[in-house]
DNA sequence: CATCGACATAACGACAGTGTGATAGTACAT
DNA sequence: ATGTACTATCACACTGTCGTTATGTCGATG
């Protein structure tokens, strides 16, 4: 219970989906995916190496670029099953409002 | 995207999960979900709180008890779906540390 | 080998979230 | 009314995480 509480927290951060988000068309590497998120240097590393150690992200140097790349991209699916949830949601709690009022 | 991310933080915190584990088999009152869990009263009436602003779970008093219970049971897909994720990757990763060995 | 670009890491300050113990509020029974 | 269970909230300390700035490292290239 407490790793996939982990696994969650993977996900509970709004620059961390941006990182992935960028990574959704494949692998790329830190400069191209600070271009893409507009977030630092320092910044998309960290997240990188968090991804990495999380497994979600696959590191691979070539050359002197380091591409990385998800690994299961299930983990999309999983964000937009939260994505789908969370606007159902949202949904019903306007009903719940317009019932009160 | 910050809203998706904040909605994956509801779900990154283990005792929180502990809770919403207790009320998979349908409403509970805040007692029987602190003896479920083990947690404290406090504790359990903080997330209780926290899942009702986040729309995940429902209150209903009724007499001198009040009732919780998870209003769109697709959270436990969701939660599921992670947890299946999870257990993949620590495959993959078990497979990449043989690969190195 | 000197340098330059790409990436990683360290150190730090700021802030948010968690858990606890104490206390307050509330319905109900006696 | 008073006491008793049930639930909510407060104040606090503690910890963890985030973002930044600065610096370190590594590979490629001249």
């Amino acid at each position: 219970m407490e790793a996939l509480a982990d696994y969650f927290k993977v996900f509970s951060e709004p620059n961390r989906l941006a990182v992935l988000d960028a990574l959704r068309g494949g692998a790329l590497n830190v400069t191209a995916v600070v271009e893409r998120t507009g977030l630092s240097q320092a910044l998309v590393s960290k997240h990188l190496k968090l991804l990495t150690i999380a497994g979600v992200v696959r590191r691979r140097p070539e050359g002197s670029l380091v591409f990385y790349e998800v690994i299961d991209k299930n983990v999309f699916r999983l964000i937009q099953q939260a994505d789908k949830l969370l606007l159902a949601t949202r949904r019903q709690q306007l009903d719940a409002l317009v019932a009160i009022l």
